[in-house]
DNA sequence: GCCTGGAGCGC
DNA sequence: AGGCGCTCCAGGC
């Protein structure tokens, strides 16, 4: 835009944006940017923020966000329709001037507190590449400047440089719209070599320390442990149809190859740098460089590997990258053998880390354990070194890399915690606030350590009130925008209709708002009562914020959409684990139809018990089942009743049991029992008590329930688990439906006296129902 | 129900 | 213009 006023406005030396003196106009639209900077070193903050994600946890990288999150400064969003209206008047004009003043001074701020300038010139020392080229992110041209000077002074020649070609052959020149079926989408391709092992989860809620340890940098250890590299490895010439086996281990007697030396000297600075930030002499200044020099170091040592891989690498080598993933995957099962070996309970692991559940709540004894196998573990290996990363007082464990902890740290001997939340929904950018706040309560509950029925009923209280709210309109229409990112351009999805941000992203595009690959698109999903023809796919439902608050757009949000998809999911997951709520009862409480939850759940249930016990008889299945007891009111006493099939059916319903009565059981006295053993049950169950599954144990606990957890008798091996669970309600339930099914009896029965009694009956039942 | 893309995480 | 592993969601069949 600069360039184009200088133009128009005849400005003498326009080229001095850059530093080559250009005195024609000979630049192609599209490139201007680049080249007329050439000479210019150019730091995108926007960039360089998506670089270090690692300190930026954003939703979205716009100025705004950014500015909100990182400099604790708000910034007024102008939307870009409504930038013509600040050229009506001179005091508007000036109001948009010192906004665009101000937005040139974050950024400013931003890049100096992300420490752009700092690192990258730290990490461009180290690589020996040009400078301008690392503020744009090239990562893999930094590690191969690396080992290009690398190999340059031990004297081998490097290999050619192929040329850049795209593999796939979507050309620029196909504008037309027609979809090309076979054409693959450009993206990640699907994996060459098996990458690293991760543990299935022991899944549950744990309330005592699990301990949490990982391998420093595990693939640059393994690189120089192992003396992995293109000097040492054998492998075979790079071809189509060579094998995929991965090459052996270099014989130990060879010397250290080019890539350990080069890494070990890398790790080596970093200790040296690590030591002198130790020094009580040090300035803020000097201690500030010093953090961003490691930092630099580590983040070169740790993208070596990843660049082996790269296709498109000068340096790609994926015998040594399948050869380092396998060495990782084979370190992580010795040492969870190992810490089995030693009566640890490994709960779960992830490349380079294991969590172990240790059964105690002193973190003295938590140290010791991780000591005693951390010193086992590193005897085994000449430089690789695992180390206590962590002490989570609780933790909830859903799914592999998904969970969420209480880390306990110890500053200046004092225990200080803190949550910490790992790929859960809560996390990722592509939920609305509305459904990260709730997930977050929901969250601080179960991991507050208070009972379980505390917790529960505070959760379900709290759904109550966000339905409420929701369909009341209290919530801001912030709360529920939904963010996602682009991979593409717009133009370039193929299945547009499913994706709701690809729809928004195009209509900004007709507006003239540029949304590029690597943007993020805001949008809310609204109803749309205006269609009464086929039902609009969700995507179509979905609108740009703008549009919604556009006056007169009547469109509205859609609280039920939200509530459903986008509320109960995510916290109908965290909620998994814990015993004594299920999906229909967090539906239900939400004002949603919980039917479909319920039915979900009890065929599922069905199905688990049906299918699996088929073989087994009803004896067998019913035999630890509380019996239903029945008062007769003639004799007054109580027999078991024990079902359609075998008690006494008369024409007028099932008589008493007792030898000498045999008297009539009027319905609404057995109904009113039957009601009353099933409230019994229920409430047994909502107790919760835990028993330990040792039967010579006989502990019995009532906390916060977990699937799965040791018993808390110190002494006892046994696990805990529900005295009364939910498995054994739903037997007793189904012992209650089966003593009155007259149609499963009917079905069963050989008996023909009873099969034309029991015909009869069903035949009066659905004559007259309420019997 | 099974399969396929895409997103977006974790490491 | 580093890698793979793993949920999830939608949509098509």
């Amino acid at each position: 835009v600069l360039l184009h006023r200088m133009k128009a406005h005849k400005v003498d030396y326009w080229s001095r944006l850059g530093r080559l003196r250009r005195s024609q106009w000979v630049l192609a639209w599209e490139k201007v940017d680049r080249a007329v900077m050439s000479g210019r070193i150019v730091c995108d903050t926007y960039l360089a923020a998506k670089a270090r994600a690692d300190l930026v946890k954003s939703k979205s990288y716009s100025l705004t966000q950014l500015a909100r999150s990182q400099l604790e400064t708000p910034r007024e969003d102008i939307s870009f329709e409504s930038i013509p209206g600040y050229f009506k008047s001179a005091s508007s004009l000036a109001y948009l001037t010192e906004h665009c003043c101000f937005d040139t001074f974050l950024v400013i701020k931003l890049m100096s507190k992300l420490q752009v300038l700092p690192l990258t010139k730290q990490l461009t020392a180290l690589a020996g590449n040009l400078w301008g080229r690392t503020m744009t992110g090239a990562r893999a041209e930094r590690n191969e400047y690396l080992l290009l000077h690398e190999f340059h002074k031990a004297k081998f020649i490097v290999p050619d440089k192929a040329i850049y070609t795209s593999q796939r052959g979507a050309g620029a020149t196909q504008q037309d719209g027609d979809e090309d079926g076979g054409r693959k989408t450009e993206g990640r391709r699907k994996p060459a070599y098996a990458g690293g092992l991760v543990l299935e989860p022991k899944k549950g809620f744990y309330d005592k320390f699990v301990l949490m340890l990982d391998f420093n940098s595990l693939y640059p250890s393994i690189i120089q442990e192992y003396n992995i590299c293109f000097t040492t490895v054998n492998r075979p010439v790079r071809s189509d149809d060579n094998p995929d086996d991965e090459p052996d281990v270099p014989d130990s007697a060879l010397e250290t190859g080019t890539l350990p030396k080069l890494l070990a000297r890398l790790v080596d600075r970093r200790r040296q740098v690590k030591q002198l930030m130790k020094d009580p002499k040090a300035t803020p200044t000097e201690l500030a460089q010093y953090n961003i020099r490691q930092t630099a170091l580590k983040l070169t040592a740790n993208s070596m590997y990843g660049c082996l891989g790269f296709t498109n690498s000068r340096f790609y080598a994926k015998p040594l990258a399948m050869l380092i993933t396998s060495k990782g995957r084979e370190i992580l099962q010795n040492t969870v053998g190992l810490a089995e070996s030693k009566g640890l309970d490994v709960i779960y692991g992830d490349t380079d880390s294991i969590m172990i559940y240790t059964n105690t709540d002193s973190i003295d004894e938590v140290k010791t354990m991780g000591l005693d196998l951390k010193r086992e573990v590193n005897k085994r290996y000449r430089l690789l070194e695992i180390e206590m990363d962590a002490f989570y007082q609780r933790m909830l464990l859903l799914k592999k890399k998904k969970y969420a902890a209480i880390v306990v740290t110890e500053v200046n001997g004092q225990l200080k915690t803190k949550m910490e939340t790992k790929g859960l929904d809560l996390v990722r950018r592509d939920w609305c606030e509305l459904s990260h706040s709730v997930s977050e309560f929901a969250l601080n509950q179960i991991l507050s350590g208070d009972g379980r029925e505390e917790v529960l009923d505070r959760i379900h209280e709290y759904l109550a009130k966000v339905g409420r709210e929701t369909r009341g309109g209290l919530v801001p229409i912030e709360k529920f925008i939904i963010n996602k990112g682009m991979t593409k351009n717009a133009h370039e999805y193929a299945d547009v209709k499913s994706q709701p941000h690809v729809q928004v992203a195009k209509r900004m595009i007709a507006k003239g708002i540029s949304v590029r690959a690597g943007d993020t698109v805001p949008y809310v999903i609204c109803t749309d009562h205006t269609a009464q023809g086929p039902s609009k796919t969700m995507a179509e439902c979905a609108y740009h914020p703008d549009e919604l608050r556009q006056p007169g757009s009547g469109l509205k949000i859609d609280f039920e959409w939200y509530l459903a998809q986008q509320v109960h999911p995510p916290v109908a997951r965290l909620c998994a684990p814990i015993e004594g709520t299920d999906a229909g009862r967090l539906a239900s409480c939400l004002g949603l139809d919980a039917s479909r939850y319920h039915v979900a759940s009890a065929v599922a249930d069905m199905q688990q018990h049906t299918m699996l016990d088929a073989q087994i008889s009803d004896e067998e299945r019913f035999r630890n089942v509380d019996r239903l007891f029945v008062r007769c009111l003639r004799c007054n006493r109580s027999n078991p009743l024990i079902g359609v099939a075998l008690s006494k059916v008369g024409y007028r319903g099932l008589r008493c049991p007792e030898e000498n009565c045999g008297a009539v059981l009027p319905a609404p006295s057995i109904g009113f029992q039957l009601t009353a053993a099933i409230q019994q049950h229920i409430r047994r169950y909502q107790e919760g008590w835990l028993l330990c599954d040792d039967p010579a144990c006989q502990t019995r606990t009532r906390m916060l329930s977990v699937r799965r957890e040791k018993c808390m008798n110190a002494e006892c091996l046994g696990g805990k688990s529900l005295a009364f669970s939910d498995k054994m309600l739903y037997n007793q339930l189904l012992y209650f439906d089966r003593v009155f099914n007259y149609d499963r009896a009917l079905k069963h029965t050989t008996d023909e006296s009873l099969r034309g009694m029991l015909s009869w009956a069903t035949r009066c039942r659905s004559a007259a129902p309420c019997d």
